[in-house]
DNA sequence: GCATGCATGTAAGGAGTTACATGATTCA
DNA sequence: TGAATCATGTAACTCCTTACATGCATGC
């Protein structure tokens, strides 16, 4: 079967227990938006579609007078999930302004090529502290996957800061023009 | 002034000397493209926006009886380049498909964990060696900041990849059942 | 003569974000 | 009572990719 990107984060998210729209959005804003990102926008109208294939089956579960539908997995849901983890990945994109701006700095001064290398390393270094937070939610998850993603992504963004600060030495210490020569 | 994503990128590959909408497809093919790609769809329509705001200008430059348009920043083009890489950048985005199945595989075997991560680190090897053979180009670049994004193009994937290997060791070694208890 | 590369473009559609609209509940 | 949170949903829009269409030039 072939779904869209969104199906899959939302089977996911699926894979121990009923969950509504609203909790769907909430786990993807604390634990994938790092690297798949969901809005409500795709949400609603995935989870409809997802439910007129007959992966995941809604139930009416109203708060008082506040609506509210929980969504689960069906057996053949949990079977495309299956089998879609099974797949090896298809897709890994970059979209970093940061090194687009650094790629074309010939055309300003070094100074300007070290901002932005600090912009990015203080973006990243924002994101391991937003992480840092988040790890409580993934310690309590099921298994350890999540945590291993998350420690992953503190590495990474480390790693990333890190770089930017070398970079930033660098471009500094020796102008570009004359490191090409 | 607020221009598309796509537009930096031309006016960025436009930074020392004419080219036509062909040869910025290629030059960004073999640059730019792994941490910002651009598509013929794209580039056409906005060479022609950016040429209705007066910030390119094209001249026609056939080559025997096969058209060619040449584009070169006007001074207008050019200050808004510099202007816009002197704002710090604000887009970092990054979508994993790979760290998404990792993130879920409670629901399937640490073989098919180790599998994922696997083709993971496959796909950035691949990318290191692309990259290597891309390098005598940015070498060749007016300014060293071309070579200095490629080597970290380089050092980011090697960086991914062993990642990789030591996770896919990891989720071997104690099944990440265990160690989350 | 044919494949590959050079060169320009468009149409259709997929994917995703933002902003909006609506309304209940909870807690300070 | 008012702000924050819970909850569902849509409309408009941007961005981008893919596939197609066209045709000349070059080199084998």
């Amino acid at each position: 079967m072939d779904l869209s990107p969104t199906a899959y984060v939302i089977l996911g998210m699926l894979r121990d227990g009923p969950r509504c729209g609203y909790e769907i959005k909430s786990a993807v804003d604390n634990s994938t938006r790092f690297f798949w990102a969901a809005s409500y926008g795709q949400i609603y109208p995935e989870l409809r579609k997802l439910s007129e294939a007959g992966l995941i089956e809604g139930r009416p579960d109203a708060r008082g007078d506040r609506k509210r539908v929980e969504f689960k997995l069906t057996a053949a849901g949990r079977g495309e999930l299956g089998s879609w983890l099974r797949r090896p990945p298809e897709t890994f994109e970059l979209r970093d302004e940061g090194l687009l701006k650094l790629f074309f700095s010939g055309a300003v001064e070094p100074e300007d090529a070290a901002a932005t290398l600090r912009a990015m390393r203080e973006h990243h270094r924002a994101v391991v502290e937003r992480l840092r937070e988040i790890e409580p939610n993934a310690t309590a998850a099921g298994d350890g996957y999540p945590l291993l993603v998350l420690r992953g992504g503190i590495e990474y963004n480390e790693w990333l800061a890190d770089w930017c600060e070398r970079m930033e030495r660098d471009v500094l210490a020796e102008p570009a023009e004359e490191r090409s020569a």
